[in-house]
DNA sequence: CGGTCACTTGAGCGTCCTCAACTGCGGTGG
DNA sequence: CCACCGCAGTTGAGGACGCTCAAGTGACCG
């Protein structure tokens, strides 16, 4: 029961050394300047896996475009995503030399990269690097202990809420969001079935706390009420 | 539903400085030692809260015996347990400025604890506390990855087993495993009801596949079809 | 314009939850 | 020393929430 098709293409964009600087002003980037070590840019295809499951960690890697999803999967395929990693945000960062969970492109998707190792070497001698790759790794842990409470406690319809209010902060624009993910993307993050996050999508509408303008273009139209039911 | 009574005496033992030092050659010691920080004994009564959701992160722990959940709350009090913590093991280690869930010992619990701030300093001039501390989230983080999926994704039956064995490799001794937690913790860590780890242990005693000497003495006969029906 | 795929909606079902009763063990006090 | 009390754990019956299976709709793309 796989969940996705990988497309068998794995054409990569060149990679271009030097690329301009995208505007983050962000841990990434003074990361990056700290240590002196050269970002690549690099891009993926949709549905393209970034790196799997055990493979062994070389890069670190940025979003400048496009979103990320990072899972696990049971034998049986059952599939459980981590997190959503949309522009800004770093992914494959993992002091382990192998990766914990396996990432695929959800849309187009360019990222900036740098060497694992190059990271570790600069940090080794760059103490505001090792802080940066610490709070970091800390700021996943906080995410993923959020998500617990989401999953191990949450009704379907407040891990909807919570995700619309996640996805709202993170990625609104003008009042609208565009999500980048499907249904099912969506209740494999929640633990939910595609079915189930569609019918509370549908409620949501019906109750006018959201309204859309296609199935994935949502505008929130009451977030309180939608802060309140995500108890 | 508050779901635990908390004793509302807070005695606690005299904090002995320069304690005698515990069997832990791990990180913990390492990094005391490195950093020059001294690290204080302190002991907490059954049920006893040793921090607090969102209190400032003053210390950091280290469990020398007793067991401590670590926890969040929903308003209504439905509660999800992140972790239990045996000895040897480190928690409240967050570079935030404050806990992020609420610790509370759940037997009589003897903890070593640094100043946070110390820590922090000494990973200021001491790159390898900085890596150890990146190393000690980063593990907590991985196990938090492995238990979004148990939580999103596996059955009762999936969880009970993936609980048993976790447990028997970090706390069993001579093929028997004595569990500090009550059901109520194991179902709050599990995303299940305590009646629900109840008939899962119970169908698993059934099987053969585990033996009770009392409900919370668990010998494992079967670690292979546990390991099965783990997913 | 036809096909495919994402999404929606409905009906029925199953797993786990809720509520309740009962059991057994451990601690305490008569 | 034993009886009693309280709490943890077990077990049962019934119900609810979310899942499964299925059909239908609509949008996008070739």
């Amino acid at each position: 029961m796989l969940t996705q098709t990988i497309s068998a293409t794995t054409t990569k964009v060149a990679p271009a050394c030097h690329a301009q600087t995208p505007p983050f002003a962000d841990q990434f980037s003074v990361i990056a300047r700290c240590s002196g070590v050269v970002a690549t840019e690099f891009s993926y295809k949709k549905e393209e896996e970034i790196y799997g499951e055990d493979e062994p960690a070389e890069y670190v890697y940025q979003v400048i475009r496009g979103a990320v999803r990072t899972y696990k999967l049971l034998s049986d395929g059952r599939r459980q995503i981590g997190a959503f990693h949309l522009p800004g945000d770093v992914f494959g960062l993992d002091p382990d030399s192998t990766h914990r969970l396996t990432a695929e492109a959800i849309t187009d998707t360019t990222v900036r990269l740098v060497k694992r190792r190059s990271l570790e070497a600069a940090a080794g001698s760059n103490v505001q690097v090792a802080h940066h790759l610490w709070t970091m790794t800390a700021s996943d842990l906080r995410h993923a202990e959020d998500h617990m409470l989401l999953l191990g406690r949450k009704t379907a319809l407040e891990r909807v809420a919570t995700f619309l209010l996640e996805m709202d902060r993170r990625l609104a624009k003008a009042g609208m969001m565009a999500l980048p993910m499907c249904r099912r993307d969506i209740g494999d993050y929640l633990g939910l079935t595609l079915e189930t996050v569609s019918r509370a999508l549908s409620q949501l509408n019906d109750q006018g706390i959201l309204a859309f303008s296609s199935a994935r273009q949502i505008v929130l139209r009451n977030r309180q009420r939608l802060a309140d039911m995500d108890a």
